[in-house]
DNA sequence: ATAATAAACGCAATTAGGTTGCAGTTTTTT
DNA sequence: AAAAAACTGCAACCTAATTGCGTTTATTAT
């Protein structure tokens, strides 16, 4: 998957609009979530691409905070674990996080996906359970991962 | 929740058929399974209810015995950890889990629920993702939670 | 620009869920 | 009744994630 270098002037503004301090480390994680379509970060992930230099304290905190302002959201993971990927929808915010569209997840290389054409069903009523949210993952097989 | 024991030579001789041991514990497990309708046990779940005479490496390997027989089957947890729901479908087996149905988790008593009428979508075919399975889940508040 | 305040960072320690190895016990098979 | 297989419990371990706290960096008010 190729890296491509967002504005950073993009990039901090768009930390500052949500209230995040525009430290090295927030400015370059923002861009490393916008560097990629589609794709989402673990924090292993993360630690792995900064080699390590970075505490992983910082990354936990930082994830949280991002996710709290609404610049990430958090997506299923195929081993439980914390992952995000950044909000499209300029509905997310400190309130909340609105997103309608479903996920997959690659049985081979455990990446997470968010699709934005996946829509969420409509919430079927169901006798004596109030849904708020639906949630609706895929599993299987990747377009890289499908060729090998 | 009333817990209504099972017959205890049905839970036997269910344990038997699925080629597991029919030892004390195993048999007193599986027949909390049968004794709810429609919830599910974590693993803290089980070794409150057996007041902690029980180890919890004993409960996982149990836990793990019963679902790679085809007894219960994962479900998703609030909180991201292990919990388990009796099969229903007589589909379940060594090879395979088959399980065509949706589940709840209550925001309140974070309790999952299997909702056999809360059917799976069908796969909608996604450019580049080769489906394998669907899982859909609600989230929001189950019936005795709603009322307070 | 500089001082004061607030936010972010890094280290060490801790918590919690879950797993592994192994010796001893219970159950099943013969 | 003996041998084999399955299960149990303890100790130790692993990994993800969190907390406390002193230090550093960034933001704000002067």
């Amino acid at each position: 998957m190729k890296y491509k270098n967002k504005n950073l002037l993009f990039i901090k503004s768009t930390l500052a609009k949500h209230g995040l301090s525009r430290t090295n480390f927030r400015t370059n994680l923002l861009d490393l979530f916008y560097s990629f379509d589609n794709i989402s970060l673990s924090v292993n992930d993360i630690l792995k691409h900064f080699n390590n230099s970075i505490d992983k304290v910082t990354v936990y905190r930082s994830l949280t905070s991002f996710e709290n302002k609404g610049l990430i959201h958090i997506v299923p993971d195929a081993n439980n674990l914390k992952r995000y990927s950044l909000c499209r929808e300029n509905t997310c915010n400190t309130i909340s996080h609105a997103h309608n569209h479903g996920h997959f997840i690659c049985y081979s290389c455990n990446q997470t996906f968010c699709l934005d054409e996946f829509k969420l069903p409509n919430p079927e009523f169901i006798k004596g359970f109030h849904i708020e949210q639906l949630k609706l993952t895929a599993e299987g097989y990747c377009q890289d991962c499908n060729k090998n």
